[in-house]
RNA sequence: GCCAGGUUCGGAUAGCGGCAAUUCCAACAGACUGUAAAUCUGUCGCCCUAACGGGCUACGAAGGUUCGAGUCCUUCACCUGGCA
């Protein structure tokens, strides 16, 4: 066994079909080194063609364990970690991560989820009050304007700065509040990467990149998720997520089949949008473009002087 | 040829005398402190103003009625359905 090695830490971060997964497979070939998922879909089983864990258009070699698949002999930690129907949060994944064992000189963090990249860099606080699914079902009754009220009895400083409408986040903060006495909300900083690269491709080629992915991965995805029905998973949440919504409703007859392809596009231009809006604002982050000529070798010297 | 229905902001749709005009999609911008591929917000005819606001141009075309017209009337053009 090799000696515990503190490898250099790299994240790598771009919203989805910007070639994440490709640059950090082909990194770690070079230099040697590991992959972790950042991705609050790729942890779920029996959803790879939807959540994109492999690039398309390459054969891989893959073997497939739970929680750590080894592609072409690279090992990428964080896909397939729960089943569709079991919850998982930011703090959950801060956990995961946090128990890792890397070998290679080298660990890649790479995916699209800002809000774990936050929790693990530690830009963002956490509270140590854990979901409490029973108080959600229950304020998940009230309407915005009644959480809001109770709300700004619990904590008026916090009320007065949450959003008014995003139910999610009223139950969220009403649910720290009472959940106990004394929590603490922390950062919880676990890597410091010595560089942080964004992938950024102009709007009108990513759109067309999506799209592309969207038409060659249909009818796989369309397969995959009627296997997730099959095993009754129809009702959880990441089957209500990007593509999966879409896939349901063309197996149940909802939409066409030029309607689902339509649809399954604009959520991911939407989807998009979002991630960039929240790379846009994250730290000391460069952004690059892979389709720019000598983008590999500028990765390349970037990630080994850095 | 006759009868009926339609033509509205990139696409679809509402509107039945006070309208720069509804809703959805697209597009664009943004929020996010244990659901984050989720959830939520704003903008979306042109021009001026820091803002309240103001000006201009617009609902197939041309006329008309009216203080005022997507909205009513007339004619024309195009599309759709029924009868010939």
């Amino acid at each position: 066994m090799p000696k515990a090695l503190k490898p250099k830490q790299v994240v790598i971060l771009g919203p989805t079909s910007s070639g994440k997964t490709s640059l950090a497979l082909k990194l770690c070939k070079k230099l040697g080194g590991e992959i972790v998922s950042v991705d609050s879909r790729q942890i779920y089983k029996y959803m790879d063609i939807g959540t994109g864990k492999l690039p398309v258009g390459e054969p891989f070699e893959v073997e497939k364990n739970d929680g750590l698949w080894v592609v072409n002999g690279v090992k990428v930690f964080g896909y397939n970690l729960i089943s569709p129907d079991k919850s998982f949060s930011a703090f959950d994944f801060y956990n995961f991560i946090s128990k890792l064992k890397f070998e290679k000189p080298y660990v890649f963090f790479t995916g699209g989820t800002g809000f774990y990249f936050d929790v693990i860099l530690g830009n963002k606080k956490v509270a140590n009050v854990s979901p409490d699914e029973n108080l959600r079902k229950k304020l998940n009754k009230l309407t915005a304007e009644q959480l809001f009220l109770k709300l700004s009895v619990l904590n008026k400083e916090k009320a007065g700065l949450i959003d008014k409408n995003n139910k999610v986040r009223l139950i969220r903060a009403i649910e720290i509040e009472t959940g106990s006495q004394n929590f603490v909300e922390k950062a919880l900083p676990f890597i410091r990467p010595s560089v942080v690269i964004g992938l950024k491709i102009p709007r009108p080629e990513i759109y067309k990149r999506v799209d592309r992915w969207v038409e060659t991965s249909f009818e796989a995805l369309i397969e995959e998720t009627k296997a997730l029905i099959e095993m009754g998973f129809s009702e959880t949440a990441p089957m209500k997520g990007l593509n999966y919504k879409t896939a349901v409703l063309f197996l149940s007859q909802k939409l066409n089949k030029q309607e689902a392809l339509e649809r399954m596009k604009y959520d991911n231009h939407k989807y998009i949008r979002r991630q960039e809006t929240y790379f846009k604002k994250m730290p000391k982050v460069s952004f690059f473009d892979p389709l720019k000529a000598g983008f590999d070798s500028l990765m390349l010297s970037l990630v080994e002087s850095g």
